[in-house]
DNA sequence: GGGCTCTGATACCATTCCTGTATATCGATT
DNA sequence: AATCGATATACAGGAATGGTATCAGAGCCC
């Protein structure tokens, strides 16, 4: 990158002078004696090898290198102003690019949330959202690609660190023919003979894994009926009688024909916490930013309503 | 205009350190000691009230205030660099714009090869062409709305200077079922008892009045068949068989279905001059390229063949 | 035409800003 | 703990900048 040839203070001097038509005038808008101008202007013109001005009688026109430096000129001491303004609004995290993983059914309702309200409060901030599982997810994190990521059960790591935005309530998903579909809530213990959809396959231990451990401590040992890809597809299965599915109220926003959401009951600290990780040395202030906004939501909700009502 | 918060060495030393990610390492691309570096960072980071750079054990890194910031500081010193090839180009006329009056049929060959010619040796500069008559051209040319003016016939005025730049020899546009249309060469006492299309009929005098003058330096009142505005619904009407109508080689390129164009052979001194005029005071380099421009593609016709042959 | 007044240009000095040398300081590594 | 490699600091010399006083030329008025 090469010095440019000149300096910003000439470069303001020579736009004053263009814009006044006159060094005295422009001297006055300054608060600058006129002798310095002149020779500022001598010297910039001497930089540039060329003429900028006329000099008549009443004043000074520009020339027609004059007038194409003039727009450049105001150009670049715009981008200069606008310059500054971007660096202060970076440091308070209100401009920049936010890379955020995303992953599992919280991404129905809660993620969007948080997105949508920090968005509102940061509108310059670029949020881009990458759906990855978890281990692409902390790879990703490490090799920065990422910001922050949202997942069920993390418990940090070296260099990542968790925090536990909120509790997500459970809820049983079940065909609205089936026996189930009438009750109001349910316990561990009605889905003891029930044929169950596990999800995910991939990435143990999961939330699949969770489940699992419920009904373990339940006392019975889950009917595995399918174990799918993704909350999609298991409350697609559903839909078709496939069995029933214990899912995250979040998930409650998955339309599809003929399925109902039934609040399951469970014992306290048996729900399913939704973490947000990211880089322990990350000092990013857009990442600090997005931190407290998510926060600052969850905390919102849990002082209202708790989890989100299965609608 | 606000006096920008830094100077461009500033920038370009910031740009320096966060390329290279050291200090030590730009002050040596920059051909400078460290010392002065770390200070002119500093004093930049205290301008701008926040700090661009990390500084760790094995170099720097940019904060995020910092990366915005370079994106700016680098297009900003791009945008130096160029203003200075635009302020120079402009200088010698390859920047800018360069707005020209035409008229008349010489826009059917010479001007737009004049204006090719000048666009081929100057594709930065922008050309505008304004077809307006003399009056109104003069009027713009005064207002500074035009650089230039093309038209036949005109003799300077006080800060308006004139210069020939050829002179286009006259044909007689024929209907070809005409009698004369298997004439190889005409004169004007060929005209004596043919009915003419005479045009423009504004702006007097005017290239009307030089062909009455011709008929009359030839010994008879031409018989008027009509008056039009303009070279193209004359040259119409001679294919619609209205009579015949004396013009300019140029316009031997209108296409019209049935016409002729026959070389009408006068005195010397009497084709018709087609002159290029300007403000006198203008010393815009573009002017001066496109002058000369201009010169240069007529002395080369002339050196050749004359006047373009009809086609 | 002679002064008047407006313009920018020049001369000179005080101040500020920038640079280079020498050295301090901090953090990670061995 | 010592060392190495990085940035930060101190200080002095020099370049760049700004201010005051003044010059020089073009238009204007009487």
């Amino acid at each position: 990158m090469p010095r440019p040839a000149f300096e910003l203070r000439r470069l303001s001097y020579f736009v004053a002078v263009a814009e006044e038509g006159s060094f005295r005038a422009a001297a006055l808008a300054l608060h600058v004696s006129q002798p310095p101008l002149t020779r500022q202007i001598q010297l910039l013109e001497q930089e540039l090898g060329i003429s900028l001005f006329k000099r008549g009688a009443r004043g000074v026109s520009l020339t027609a290198a004059g007038e194409q430096f003039f727009r450049d000129a105001k150009r670049i001491i715009r981008l200069s102003a606008e310059a500054v303004d971007d660096a202060l609004m970076a440091a308070d995290g209100h401009l920049g690019r936010l890379d955020l993983g995303i992953f599992g059914s919280a991404i129905f309702y809660t993620i969007p949330r948080i997105v949508l309200d920090f968005r509102r409060r940061h509108p310059r901030v670029q949020v881009a959202l990458h759906n990855l599982d978890r281990a692409a997810q902390l790879q990703a994190l490490r090799e920065r690609r990422l910001s922050a990521g949202f997942n069920w059960f993390f418990s940090g790591d070296g260099d990542i660190a968790r925090e536990v935005l909120m509790a997500e309530s459970l809820v049983v998903a079940v065909q609205e023919s089936h026996p189930l579909a009438g009750r109001s809530r349910l316990v561990l213990e009605d889905l003891r003979h029930q044929p169950l959809i596990l999800f995910p396959r991939a990435g143990r231990p999961n939330y699949a894994d969770h489940v699992l451990y419920l009904c373990r401590q339940a006392g019975f040992e889950p009917q595995t009926a399918d174990e799918v890809d993704d909350v999609v597809t298991a409350v697609a299965l559903v839909s078709c009688g496939f069995g029933l599915c214990v899912t995250v109220a979040s998930a409650g926003r998955i339309m599809s024909p003929g399925v109902r959401f039934i609040p399951l009951e469970v014992a306290a600290g048996m729900n399913v916490e939704l973490c947000l990780y990211h880089r322990r040395d990350d000092d990013s202030p857009l990442l600090a930013a997005f931190l407290s906004t998510a926060r600052e939501y969850c905390a919102g909700l849990t002082a209202e309503a708790g989890a989100p009502a299965p609608l």
